[in-house]
Formats: C-alpha cells, sequence, structure tokens
DNA sequence: GCCGTTTTCGGCCCGACTGTTTTCAGTCG
C-alpha cells in the first residue's frame, strides 16, 4: 500500500471511531473527507512532510490534519488514533462494517448489550436476547443476519470490466419493459472507477409501479434489499466472462439501485446519482451562493423562508433539471465529463471566464478537452500464438485494421516469462522476419517488430542491447519480482526508463485488482526520468490492471509525460477492453496530444524511429 | 476539523427508505 493509502487507512479509522464515540459529526466529516482527499492525491504525500504550508494549500486539509500527515511521515503512527483505538474494543470495528448497521447502532449494541465482535453480536441474536434491546425488531434483525452472511463472503468491490458489461445488459433489459422512457447506469460505474461498490441504475417511465416490481424478479437477482415507488436495492450475481485469469464460476454478488425518477428530471438526477459526493457538495455550494438550491430534483430558486420541506414537494419550478448540460449551463459551468467529477478543481476551472455574463458556455473553455476512444489509432502492446497470444500475426494484423488502426506492434514475450512462452533471442530473430513477411499479407495497416521486454529484478532488460535494436518497438514490462521494497522498485523501473532503447513502460506496478497490489515506486521520480528520457507509460486497457492507475496518470499528467494507451491483446475481444483504458485516462485528465496512440502514423513512427538512430 | 466575494465564528448538502415508531431516528448514497 502506499503512504496515501496507508494514509487515507488511519483518516478512515479515526472518522470511524470518532463516529462510534458520538463525537462531533463535523469532525467525523472532516477525517472521513481528509481520507479521500489523500486517496486521491497524485503526489505522495510524504514527500510534503516538511512543508506544511503545501499540505495545507490542499482542499479540505487544516493545519490540524497536516500534522497528523506530518506526524505520520516521519514516525510512522499517528497518536491520536492510538489513543482513540484504546477506547474502543478492536472488534467493534468489524460490526459497523456490517451494511445496515451504523453508528449509532453499533455504540447501542456495545452499551446496551456488550457486543464488542461479530461473534458477540452472533450470539446475542441466536439466543434471542437482541429483540430486547430499542429499535430491535424481527425484520430488523433478520436484516442484521442477512448483511453478516454477505459481508463474511468478502464483499468486495466488484472490477469494472465485470459491472460495465453487468450495468449494461441489466439497462438493455429495463429499457425494452412498458412505459420506460429512459435508462442508463450512474454512479462510479458511470465515473469510470476501477472498482465498483455498487451498481446505481436510473429509469424514467410512465409505469413506477411496474418497473419496480419488474426489476425484484431479474434473472440473478438472489435478495431484495428494499423495494419502494422511486427507489429499489437488490443483490444479484455477476458473472464474468471467463477470462484468461479465470473468474469465479458462480459470480460474486453486488448490490444493484434502481431509482425511479421523472423525465422531465433526469438531467438533475443523472448529475446526482453520478456523484462523486465530494464533487456534488461542492456543486451545491456553488448553487447556494447563487441563491439557488441544486437537489436531485432540479436546480431550484432558493425559497429562503425556513420552511424544510424539499422545493419539489411544493410545487416549485426548477430552474434547469431535464439534462445536465441545462443544469451546468445554469450554473454557469462548462459541463464537466463524468470521470473528472472528483472534486478535484473541476469545478472552479468549469467556471465561464471572461465573456460577460458568461452566458451558455461560450467563455473561454478551461476544462482540458479528454481524450476518446475514437483518438485511438494505434495499438501499440500485442501478443501472438508465437508467446500466449491466440492470434498468428495475420489475425492480429487484420483484427487490428478491422477496428481501424493505422498501426499495430506485434510484442510477444521475452525470454525470462517462461510461462507466458517468451522467446528465446533465437526465435526472436525469426520471428521479426515473420513479422515483416505479414506485411505482404496484411496491407492498409503498418505492422511493427516489437517485444513486451521483461524488466528482470535488477533493472536490466531481457535481451541483449544488439536484438533490441532490431524492433521498432520496445514496451519494457515487470512481471516477477513484484513485492520488492520500493526504493528496489523505484531503482529498477528508473534503471529500465533510462535505458536508451525503451519507448514504453508497459503496466509499470504490475498491479492486479483485487489480486495483488503490484510495486509502489515513487511515482515522482518515475515521471521525471520518463519524462527525461522521453518513454511513454502505459495505461494497461486490461480491466484487471488498469496500470497506470487514475491517480497514477493525472500525476503523469502534471509531471508533463505521455502516455500510451494499450490493451495488451492476447484474444481478438481484448480490443474490447480499450474503453477502460481510455476511461482511466480520462479520470487522469489526459488530452489527445499526450497519448501516444491519438498521433498520426508518421508523427508516431517518427517518435517510435528516434530511438533507433 | 475546515473554511470565508455576505462570516476568523458559526456555519457545514439533501432527500428517500425502513422499521418500529404514534411523529421519528438511523442509515445510505
Amino acid at each position: 500500500m502506499s503512504f496515501n493509502d496507508r494514509l487515507a487507512e488511519r483518516f478512515e479509522r479515526i472518522a470511524k471511531i470518532l463516529e462510534l464515540l458520538g463525537e462531533d459529526k463535523f469532525r467525523v466529516n472532516a477525517h472521513a473527507r481528509a481520507a479521500r482527499t489523500v486517496e486521491g492525491q497524485a503526489a505522495d504525500l510524504s514527500t510534503l512532510a516538511g512543508d506544511k504550508k503545501a499540505l495545507t494549500a490542499i482542499e479540505g486539509i487544516g493545519p490540524k490534519i497536516a500534522d497528523k500527515i506530518i506526524e505520520f511521515a516521519t514516525s510512522g503512527k499517528i497518536t491520536e488514533l492510538e489513543e482513540l483505538e484504546a477506547r474502543v474494543p478492536p472488534g467493534l470495528m468489524r460490526v459497523m462494517e456490517i451494511p445496515g448497521l451504523g453508528p449509532k447502532t453499533v455504540a447501542m449494541l456495545w452499551q446496551q448489550a456488550r457486543v464488542e465482535s461479530l461473534e458477540d453480536l452472533k450470539r446475542i441474536i441466536d439466543d434471542g436476547s437482541i429483540l430486547t434491546l430499542p429499535r430491535m425488531g424481527e425484520k430488523s434483525v433478520e436484516k442484521i443476519k442477512k448483511s453478516m452472511a454477505f459481508a463474511a463472503e468478502g464483499n468486495k468491490r466488484l472490477e469494472l470490466g465485470v459491472a460495465m458489461p453487468l450495468a449494461e445488459l441489466i439497462v438493455y433489459e429495463v429499457q425494452k419493459w412498458p412505459g420506460v422512457e429512459r435508462a442508463a447506469f450512474a454512479g462510479s460505474l458511470r465515473r469510470g472507477k476501477d472498482t465498483i461498490g455498487d451498481i446505481d441504475i436510473l429509469v424514467a417511465t410512465s409505469d413506477m409501479a411496474g418497473t419496480g416490481e419488474r426489476f425484484t424478479k431479474l434473472p440473478g437477482v438472489v435478495e431484495v434489499l428494499s423495494s419502494g415507488e422511486g427507489k429499489s436495492s437488490v443483490r444479484m450475481r455477476a458473472s464474468a466472462d471467463l477470462n484468461r485469469w479465470g473468474a469465479d464460476a458462480d459470480g460474486q454478488g453486488v448490490q444493484v439501485d434502481l431509482r425511479v425518477i421523472p423525465l422531465d428530471r433526469w438531467g438533475a438526477a443523472m448529475m446526482y446519482f453520478t456523484g462523486s459526493k465530494e464533487h456534488n457538495i461542492r456543486m451545491r455550494e456553488r448553487a447556494l451562493r447563487r441563491g439557488q438550491t441544486l437537489t436531485e430534483w432540479g436546480l431550484f430558486p432558493n425559497p429562503d423562508d425556513g420552511d424544510p420541506t424539499p422545493p419539489h414537494k411544493r410545487g416549485i419550478k426548477p430552474i434547469a433539471a431535464a439534462t445536465e448540460g441545462e443544469v451546468f449551463a445554469a450554473l454557469e459551468l462548462e459541463e464537466i465529463a463524468p470521470e473528472i467529477r472528483e472534486d478535484r478543481g473541476e469545478v472552479d476551472l468549469a467556471e465561464h471566464k471572461g465573456e460577460k455574463g458568461g452566458k451558455g458556455g461560450d467563455g473561454p473553455h478551461r476544462l482540458p478537452r479528454l481524450i476518446e476512444v475514437k483518438d485511438i489509432r494505434s495499438e501499440l502492446h500485442a501478443h501472438t500464438t508465437a508467446s500466449d497470444g491466440k492470434m498468428s500475426i495475420v489475425e492480429l494484423a487484420g483484427e487490428a485494421k478491422r477496428r481501424g488502426f493505422h498501426t499495430i506492434t506485434v510484442t510477444d514475450h521475452s525470454k525470462s516469462s517462461a510461462v507466458a512462452g517468451g522467446l528465446s533471442p533465437e526465435r526472436l530473430v525469426e520471428h521479426i522476419e515473420a513479422i515483416h513477411a505479414a506485411r505482404k499479407d496484411v496491407t492498409g495497416i503498418t505492422i511493427l517488430a516489437g517485444s513486451e521486454v521483461d524488466i528482470l529484478a535488477d533493472g536490466s532488460l531481457d535481451y541483449e542491447d544488439a536484438l533490441l535494436r532490431r524492433l521498432d518497438l520496445v514496451v519494457a514490462s515487470p512481471h516477477a519480482s513484484l513485492s520488492q521494497e520500493p526504493v528496489v522498485a523505484t531503482e529498477r523501473l528508473v534503471r529500465a526508463i533510462s535505458h536508451p532503447l525503451v519507448h514504453i513502460l508497459g503496466h509499470p506496478t504490475g498491479r492486479l485488482l483485487n489480486r495483488r497490489p503490484g510495486l509502489e515506486p515513487d511515482m515522482r521520480e518515475i515521471y521525471a526520468v520518463a519524462k527525461a528520457h522521453d518513454v511513454a507509460l502505459e495505461i494497461n486497457a486490461h480491466w484487471m490492471r488498469l496500470d497506470l492507475r487514475d491517480t497514477h496518470v493525472k500525476g503523469a499528467m502534471e509531471a508533463g509525460c505521455l502516455v500510451s494507451i494499450d490493451c495488451d491483446v492476447h484474444d481478438p475481444r481484448d480490443f474490447d477492453n480499450l474503453r477502460y483504458g481510455v476511461v482511466t485516462a480520462r479520470r487522469g485528465w489526459v488530452t489527445p496530444e499526450r497519448c501516444v496512440n491519438t498521433w498520426d502514423a508518421a508523427v508516431l513512427h517518427e517518435w517510435l524511429g528516434k530511438k533507433r538512430q
């Protein structure tokens, strides 16, 4: 875990314990927010520990939180957290993790029934004594039991590449139901996070009751959590397509929420349910400052008369609600892409500047023009049957051409990746000739000879320079020794990037989502060296990898680096993963010109050739 | 605990659903 992640986890724990102890909720919130802020930082905060001013300059980090960051960076601990943990039984935090059990209930269980662990909770459920506690009836207890079983199963977050197809399938089904005018998914899935906690489906329909009813009966639903007029929740089984890492066959449980909304409030609802929470708060604050109030029902004039009834229930007409574009425009903001709605400065940048009145978005655009799938015109990381791919050179090139690419690079594994059929130097020489020969068979696309060369544990490459020089492109990737100490990993990657024949650093950390964390190099060092040596950092588009991850991509952009978005193709279907790579790039604010795969053939080939002169 | 083109003090986003309640607290997103 990186420093930022470890720090975020500590702040999260502080927030949880404060909440449990019934401390001031705004203090709780400040720590929870600090956790999310820290997690989203591109820069490693331990490097800022000597600079309190720089820390407090970050939105949501004030003097107190900054002190805790500095303490954690210098001593590896936070005294306040240790003191808080001494006040609470350690097993109680596990009880807090059960969905549906919040701080108030857990505190009550602790104080009134001496519940200090999951085992204690199970005991008072089994002997029925839980029913004597306040607000604990049959239904509540039944819910807790189910939630405990679900939590025991390990409710890990679902990978984007599993969740997105499932969500699309649900939307496709829902759209066929009578009365349905519109359906879409929102939430962190729409923002393109690498993993998601649940799936949010929005639907506009003239048949509210029927839609809710049908939703709870979708195939794959294993449990109905709630079903009301406007909102229903179920748990479903998400079965991933079997892939080369092998996904769990019977699928993993995932919560799916359905929200029914009127069509004329579609935009406001989509905005609200897409989030993120922090972004929404920023937007609402902006509305408030402008004498308006923003809810999932629309942007309203602020009545400001003390009546707590929500505006939409008082018959107040919204200023804007039907489309997201309308709502952004009414707030005098450029439309912000879902992927960057994370409260990382996007709202301020979206503000109309310059033009008098800022009417309707004709001010100068300050948000970056984010990269799109259609911008991608080459694939630079692909395998054939020569190593562990499923296609021949000709099949691979044909598929790439069919998908509209001007260049495909064949990059089979190098000799040390024995399990992946890595090529010996002799076989690579033959392979290069085979690639050259294939150019006659498939025309209309440039087929380049490359290799995905292992970065060995010491940072040296898996082939001699003389051989590497014969390749049009070298992707250097770490595959083994992925548990190295950060300092060692940094030296290793820096050495590889500095090699004069390397073009791209492939899946830089080697992480696999939900499986292994991968290397934790000093990313600032990686960015600096990559920029200095004109090496592109790969965003590996496979949904198990998404490596670089979004925060690293943002850091790489801020450092002025190039990126390469590649599908690491083994199977023709792997090309379909491109969208996950692009979404991750967008989350990192990548513009087309900074991604080598968007370049014209001539520009790309010249860039590659510079390292072969 | 953070933050300030209405505040350095006094605010801090907003609504829906559930269950056990006779009017609302707790949880969630």
